[in-house]
DNA sequence: CGTTTATATGTTAGTGTATGAATATATAAA
DNA sequence: TTTATATATTCATACACTAACATATAAACG
């Protein structure tokens, strides 16, 4: 009756703060929204902060946000960035989360 | 040029709290491992205080914050409480991220 | 009832986060 | 090279969150 803690192996630290930091990502309702919108395709900056209704310096504190942890990448052309999404898991993840709360 | 931004369908506040909701309940790194612990099988408060290394007012805190959420539920058996998983979708989530934290 | 054990709750200090205003940087065009 | 436009960054601030300590509640049992 006192044995059977033992078995449990814990997630290493890293994992641990892997793991935490991409739902963190995810746990703000403006990324969300970004992310979401980023999932069908790419859109410029000032294209998502009028689309979402949000000040540019937001859009680009969430995109950084974002970019760092690898989950949109961007590309160039002349002053505007296009920002698109780039983590196939996580938005699947989004999605069925998503799909799930729609229909509880 | 400019009627491409019309068409994109925003997510209803309402689904966007709950999704939010439920990603927060996942960016705490304490909370991840008492969700893992847990989608093993059933604990006690003071097991899964010891099994982790965290004082038991902590557990209980983050064990109300997952029983709002839905996201873990109990049984009482005398003065100790079992607590398990209570949403299958969130444990399958979680279970998958760490998985592809573990293999990149 | 009083005591012990298990769990829950109130409170608070310290820390972190989201946002916006102002400003800086970068590119293109004139 | 000046000007306009798009985006990034810096800085300040208000707010939220985590974890710890102290205390309360609830059940079991003598």
């Amino acid at each position: 009756m006192n044995e059977e803690k033992k078995q449990y192996e814990e997630l290493d630290e890293e994992t641990l703060f892997v793991v935490s930091q991409t739902f963190k990502a995810l746990s703000d309702p403006t990324r969300l929204r970004i992310l979401s919108l980023l999932s069908n395709r790419e859109y410029s900056v000032s294209q998502i902060a009028e689309i979402l209704q949000l000040k540019q310096s937001n859009v680009s504190h969430q995109l950084r946000y974002l970019k760092n942890l690898r989950l949109v990448k961007f590309r160039r052309e002349g002053t505007t960035i296009y920002y698109s999404q780039d983590d196939e898991h996580v938005i699947r993840m989004l999605q069925q989360t998503i799909y799930h709360a729609l229909h509880r």
